[in-house]
RNA sequence: GCCUGGGUGGCGGAAUUGGCAGACGCGUCGGUUUCAAAAACCGAUGGCCGCAAGGUCAUGGGGGUUCGAUUCCCCCCCCAGGCACCA
């Protein structure tokens, strides 16, 4: 029979459906909850998702295969700007832009064999999901962690409100006329700021996360010790913020924040003009390195420390949200101070003594401290304390911790997202929608374009309610949630996707709870990755979930570009579709590619070479398989002969199975796939004898079950080939033999001064004084007298002369 | 600018985490087969010097630690991702 890919997926999808091979089983069993990032429909998949999609398809059938009861999900996480873009270019609605693509995109994946419980997809759009995004809200607003305060958006005097994504170069990327920042009333925020400690500290329980988005997650909620320090500005408090309290007596200006409260007081001319242009900065310019400018107030601040007058300067490198907003320059021991001070020509005062005089340059170690009244002489880390508790006990500062976290804004004053489940009633201020009311629904609406308001707010018969306390007449919140906020905990609903009473039942989330592997890109390392931390503990502390945090092991796939390394996606017009792909080539085939492509963790720019690659190997397996498999019929799968390939059967399966326990590093097996059929070729096999035939029966059998996880219709097929019965994944992981795997000999390298000079083989098992004894007799050493010899057992001998 | 990754033959990548650099694959070259080609199969394949044996250089660049460095440390260059209304 010759390979027919086409038939092959015929036959084992038909297969999988009846047997409800996906369908999540509920057993004593241990658990395995696989997640990947729910998708963006925005299109047909595209060879990113193709690739994201498999990876955990993989882990989820070695789950299965291993006997572990998998929850392997799907969804799509379906509202915000894109579709809302997309619907106007094609004169659609949002919704129905959006539902077209979830139907193409899980064709394709359905196509691609993923083992989903497809029972158990959510769609962030669709009410039945919703209505709980809604409670989440209702659940953080009840326990006092949401507010309403004014937020800054972008906007265009046309378009009106703009996300940062369409805003370039300052301008609107539809007008392009100029971007200013506005402030808007009443949009809601969470305390995320308030979590930022627990956040931060349970950072040291995810151990199971790569160290590099801890260290983003750190960084990014930016948590600094320090002191807070009243100056006196004419009988006024200005505190700043610092964490280098020991250099108080080095501070020669303060700068001050261009929002901060205090200097819109400012009369100046100059000031007011710095200050307007300052605020229609973005933050990233301002705090860019380079030239920092200011501009001096006209007013004088008092250094509590010791009684000085400097000078209080204005300077948007200084961010009103960060600290206090207002900071003392040290320009003597800190860079961006010392630039600004060299700049506007302000005193420069040496308080911290490294031995580095005359000041070239901010000294920012360590050191001894200098001109410092009482504490003059101490070390500057000791002084960091006693400088605090000085000023604690003169009333003029105290201990303070600032982190960067901001609090996350909520509200969207947009068409296509979730409704904020809020009245807003005259006599009793916002007021949530009761629990039976849920969930508010999002109207179909002809005009959802954006512009200076919600377009909610424009249609009277969603608007219009009344008041659920008084009963009154009353008005809905216009606005929609950040998508953020769908997205931050599906995970949940996964576990029980068809409750209509509750988000989840609490039984089901201590089941499957926590995900034991979460795959997604590093793209999301400091935000969805912190909001569905900072869920998980809210959800934690109501009770709802039986651990504050939401995953174990987190993995992060490396993303995919076409050949010039340009991101693959639909709005580029580079996004190569795995529909064709699999079409032309075959699923296996197109899987296997993939995955023999690149460790699953490195960006790729995918190439078409490695299909024909892949196929080869293919059609060299179905053959092997068809030729091989009559000529073991009868015998059982356990044989000594082929010593060689039964070796190198073991490693495959050791191989792989480490790339599926831990770094997915899938190309890597199938590298020993390709050893396996060379050994295989080298040994002109023939079996004749029962012990051969069991030999070659036990590789056949290793081999059938190792390629299943990545290639499931051929490992499917060649399984049943074999006399299985049933599904490959209803069956077992192979063991594992180390015996099989080791070799009797090893060849041991010699070098002389580090550089290889020449081999030998010995037994595996020789000793150190055996392996030094053996290289010292080789010819090719025979003119070296040697000072030292170093011997690592079982690796090399290194001479050194 | 700040934070986080990364840089290995013509290409994708491997290297048991300090121990033979380049596994495996792609490509290229040579051969077998063929009227011819494709496909398949066999062999070669990091650079330089050499007929060869062999020598020598080589993991972005420069320095260091070590018997030994792609791996650890310091400095520099380049690329990618994130920077709070894209998700």
């Amino acid at each position: 029979m010759k390979y027919d890919p086409k038939a092959l997926e015929a036959k084992w999808q038909e297969r999988w459906s009846q047997a409800q091979l996906y369908h999540t089983p509920d057993s004593p069993r241990k658990k395995y909850y696989v997640l990947e990032m729910f998708a963006y429909p925005s299109g047909d998949i595209h060879m990113g998702h193709f690739r994201n999609y498999g990876i955990g398809d993989a882990v989820a059938r070695y789950r299965m295969m291993k006997g572990e009861d998998v929850l392997h999900p799907f969804g799509w996480d379906a509202f915000g700007l894109p579709a809302e873009n997309a619907a106007i270019k094609n004169k659609l609605q949002p919704l129905d832009w959006t539902l077209k693509n979830v139907e193409t995109g899980k064709k394709t994946l359905q196509r691609m064999g993923i083992s989903y419980d497809w029972d158990r997809e959510v769609r962030t759009f669709d009410p039945d999901y919703y209505k709980w995004t809604q409670w989440l809200f209702l659940l953080l607003f009840k326990n006092g962690w949401a507010y309403r305060a004014p937020s800054m958006v972008n906007w265009c005097a046309n378009d009106g409100i703009l996300a940062n994504e369409q805003v370039h170069d300052g301008k609107c990327w539809r007008c392009h006329s100029e971007v200013i920042k506005k402030p808007i009333e009443n949009t809601w925020f969470f305390k995320y700021s308030a979590m930022a400690e627990r956040l931060n500290n349970d950072i040291d329980k995810l151990t199971g996360w790569p160290e590099p988005t801890k260290t983003g997650q750190r960084n990014w909620i930016g948590k600094s010790v320090g002191c807070e320090i009243d100056f006196d500005l004419e009988g006024k408090k200005l505190t700043v913020f610092t964490t280098r309290p020991d250099t108080t007596w080095g501070v020669s200006f303060v700068v001050i924040a261009p929002e901060h409260p205090l200097a819109a007081g400012f009369t100046a001319p100059e000031v007011k003009e710095y200050i307007r242009r300052a605020s229609q900065k973005s933050e990233r310019d301002r705090t860019m390195e380079g030239e920092k400018d200011g501009v001096f107030s006209g007013q004088y601040v008092t250094n509590p420390l010791n009684g000085d007058q400097v000078p209080l300067w204005v300077a948007d490198y200084v961010l009103a949200h960060y600290g206090t907003g207002v900071v003392m320059g040290v320009p003597a021991h800190d860079t961006r101070d010392f630039a600004f001070a060299k700049k506007y020509g302000l005193p420069v005062k040496a308080v911290i003594s490294g031995g580095h005089e005359p000041l070239t340059d901010a000294w920012t170690a360590s050191g001894k401290m200098v001109h410092s009244g009482d504490l003059t002489g101490t070390p500057s880390p000791e002084g960091i304390p006693k400088v605090i508790e000085f000023i604690e006990k003169k009333g003029a500062g105290r201990p303070t911790i600032h982190y960067k976290l901001k609090d996350w804004l909520i509200s969207r004053q947009r068409y296509w997202g979730c409704p904020i489940p809020i009245i807003h009633c005259p006599k009793d201020g916002p007021q949530a929608v009761p629990d039976q009311d849920l969930p508010v629904h999002l109207p179909r609406v002809e005009n959802f374009q954006p512009k200076g308001r919600s377009p909610l707010a424009d249609h009277p018969e969603f608007m219009n309610t009344t008041c659920p306390q008084c009963g009154g007449p009353a008005q809905r919140d216009p606005d929609t949630m950040d998508t953020f906020m769908c997205s931050s905990w599906y995970l949940y609903r996964y576990v029980d996707p068809k409750n209509t009473n509750e988000p989840w039942s609490r039984d089901e989330a201590r089941k499957w709870l926590p995900v034991d592997l979460y795959i997604g890109g590093a793209e999301h390392t400091n935000m969805h990755l912190l909001y569905f931390r900072f869920i998980a503990k809210v959800l934690f502390d109501t009770g709802w979930v039986p651990t504050d945090e939401p995953v174990l092991r987190l993995y992060h796939q490396g993303m995919v570009c076409d050949e010039t390394g340009a991101i693959m996606s639909k709005s580029r017009g580079n996004a190569i579709s795995p529909s064709e792909i699999m079409d032309e080539w075959g699923v296996d085939v197109c899987r296997l590619a993939m995955f023999a492509f690149a460790p699953s963790d490195i960006d790729i720019k995918w190439k078409q070479d490695g299909l024909a690659s892949a196929q080869r190997l293919v059609i060299r397996l179905w053959d092997f398989f068809e030729e091989r498999v009559p000529r073991v019929a009868g015998s059982a799968p356990k044989g000594a002969a082929y010593k060689p390939l039964r070796q190198q059967a073991h490693l495959l399966l050791k191989r792989m199975t480490a790339a599926a326990e831990q770094p997915l590093d899938f190309n890597t097996a199938i590298a020993e796939v390709y050893k396996l059929l060379n050994a295989a070729d080298a040994l002109k096999l023939d079996p004749k004898t029962d012990d051969e035939k069991g030999a070659i029966h036990e590789v056949l059998l290793i081999l059938a079950k190792v390629l299943a996880p990545m290639a499931p219709f051929l490992g499917e097929e060649f399984h049943e080939m074999l006399g299985g019965k049933g599904s490959v994944f209803k069956s077992s992981w192979p063991v594992f033999d180390a015996a099989a795997a080791k070799s009797d000999t090893i060849e041991i390298p010699v070098q002389v001064n580090g550089k290889l000079k020449a081999k030998f083989t010995a037994p595996a098992d020789s000793t150190q004084d055996q392996l030094k004894a053996l290289a010292l007799a080789l010819p090719e050493l025979a003119g070296v007298t040697p000072k030292k010899v170093i011997v690592v057992p079982g690796k090399l001998v290194n001479v050194v002369a």
